[in-house]
This record gives C-alpha cells, sequence and structure tokens, in this order.
DNA sequence: TATTCAATAGACTTGTGAATCTATTGAAAT
DNA sequence: ATTTCAATAGATTCACAAGTCTATTGAATA
C-alpha cells in the first residue's frame, strides 16, 4: 500500500480510541482487538502517540490509554508523522531522486498532484473530522494487503 | 518508491539495452554496469524479458541480450506487467481494498486520478518513445531509495 | 503490605523482496 | 575436441519492516 504498516495502524489506533469514546482509559489489548492490530506491536505505536502528547498511559489496575489533546486539535498529519511517516519523503513514481519541477520525470505532474491532495487532506483534517464521519478509517481495518 | 525495485530495474535495464544500440549483442555484465543494477539479479530480470518476448538471448561468446521486437511494438505497461507489476492490484492509500467509486477512502479521487494517468502513460509510451527523448529511464539509475 | 493489573523496554523471531553465489548448460572460436 | 565465454537455474544469504516474547515498572485495590 502507500502508508506503511506501521502509520496505517497509527491512524486506525487513534480512530478505534476515540470512537470507542467510554468513560475511562482504554486498554491496549481492548484496542488491538477492535482494531484487529496485533496487540504488542499496538503497544509499541501507542507509545509513540504518548510522546506526541495526543494520548496519555495510565499503568496498573484501571489503566489505559485516554485521550489528552481535544480532537480538533489533533490532525491526521501530526499523527501520521508522529508514527515516522512523511508524505514529502517519499520518492517519485519511479525512484529517482532527482525528480523535481525544473528535471520532472515523465509522471512528475500527477505524482506531486497527489503528494499535495494528500498533504492538503492530511493537514485540513482533525480526528474531530474523522469522529463525526465515523465511517472513514475505521473499517479500514478490513484491509488486507500490505 | 512507488514502483517496486524489480519493475524499477526492469524499465532501466531495457533502456539502456536500447540506447546502448551496438551492433552484437549486449552482455549482461556491461548491461550491469551502465545501469547500475546488480548482475546477478539483472540476469534474473533480463530472463523476464526474454519471456515476454522483448529481447532474445544469446549464450556463449559473442553471446548477450539483443532486442527481437521492435521498439514501437513494446509498450512501458508490457515490460512492468512482465516483471509483475501491476498498477490495478496496487491497493489505495489506506491500504483498505474495499475501496472503490460507491465506497471510496479520503482520497480516492486523487489516487484514482493516479492510477489513470498512470496507466495511460505506459500504455502509450512505448520504448522508441524513450529512445527518442534519451534523458529518460536512463538518469533514473541515479536513484537511491527504496 | 501483598496482589493484581496493564504499560513499557528491549531482546528476539518472522516474513519478504532484494541480492548473491555456485554449478550447469549451451554456443562460439581455436 | 577443447577451451572459453556468457546465460541460466536454483539454493542461499541479506536487510529491513513487522510482529512476538519476556521481564520489569508503576499504579490501583484489597
Amino acid at each position: 500500500m502507500f502508508l506503511n504498516q506501521t502509520s496505517q495502524y497509527a491512524l486506525r489506533a487513534m480512530a478505534g480510541l476515540i470512537v470507542a469514546d467510554q468513560n475511562g482509559p482504554m486498554k491496549s489489548k481492548d484496542l488491538a482487538q477492535t482494531t484487529e492490530i496485533p496487540s504488542h506491536y499496538l503497544s509499541k505505536i501507542m507509545r509513540k502517540m504518548v510522546e506526541a502528547g495526543f494520548v496519555e498511559s495510565k499503568k496498573g489496575h484501571g489503566g489505559g490509554f485516554i485521550l489528552k489533546k481535544p480532537l480538533e486539535q489533533i490532525r491526521i498529519i501530526d499523527v501520521l508523522n508522529a508514527a515516522g511517516f512523511d508524505m514529502d519523503e517519499q520518492p517519485c513514481v519511479f525512484g529517482w531522486d532527482q525528480c523535481s519541477d525544473c528535471n520532472p520525470c515523465p509522471l512528475h505532474p500527477v505524482w506531486k498532484r497527489l503528494k499535495e491532495s494528500f498533504n492538503e487532506w492530511a493537514f485540513n483534517t482533525t480526528m474531530e473530522d474523522i469522529r463525526k464521519e465515523n465511517r472513514l478509517l475505521i473499517d479500514m481495518k478490513f484491509s488486507q494487503k500490505s
């Protein structure tokens, strides 16, 4: 796929967390179950979300993960960056790293448009938008190919 | 990058072969050198090109690879397919395999446009076009990231 | 205090595409 | 015929992302 597995998981995990919307913290194990992400691997990803300041983690009895920031302040692009993904680092269609506006590969224009659209979307969409339209991203757990 | 390493190599190898334009067959080793593709790996890819009928291979003294078809009859899309790449199999931006016109992911339209552009280009561009504009694809050997 | 629960760190394993190595086959040249 | 050259097959290795396992830490409950 386009995003790597890890960043896709990150999006899904965050989406899963906000849609759950329970009163207390959500356990990693439960989140893993609803999102269908391998639980130990999810833990690692959630650690990154904690470090980025999106969620808080509580150890011990009754612990788990809980949102720390208002949803409107968590942009998709931030989640992706926290997971280590950066669209601008993605090489062009041909993997040609010289590809640029002055020295374009045959598909440079389309590629550029895709990147721009992606970035614009990721920048302007927050987790609040995701919550409102809860079809998005949650359903992504049905995806298969890597 | 977008294409996998193997299909990028395939394009570059074919481009390298036609641009070389020498009288006799071109040795795998020489082709590997000009295209900067690991030579043993190139052999395998060339095998696929032989099987696809684009080139002929001659063993032994003075052997190597030589074009079998007229350049106008070798389309980029055929080379890619022979190398095992199929744009239509590429999952959507989110790796969401349910993504379709009726059930689109947030970036479905842009993604679709990219795929279409790519396919159109790959279908309508032949190796003859590559030869004419010999900047293309050859320079790709400078690419780095995988 | 003792127990139980759940995140965490970090070592370890797995899976896969890419790359390498070795032995074999087939063809030209001498 | 023998030698030499170059593609080929297929086993093996490598690199890296993804996934797993185990022991530890910290917090709540009893």
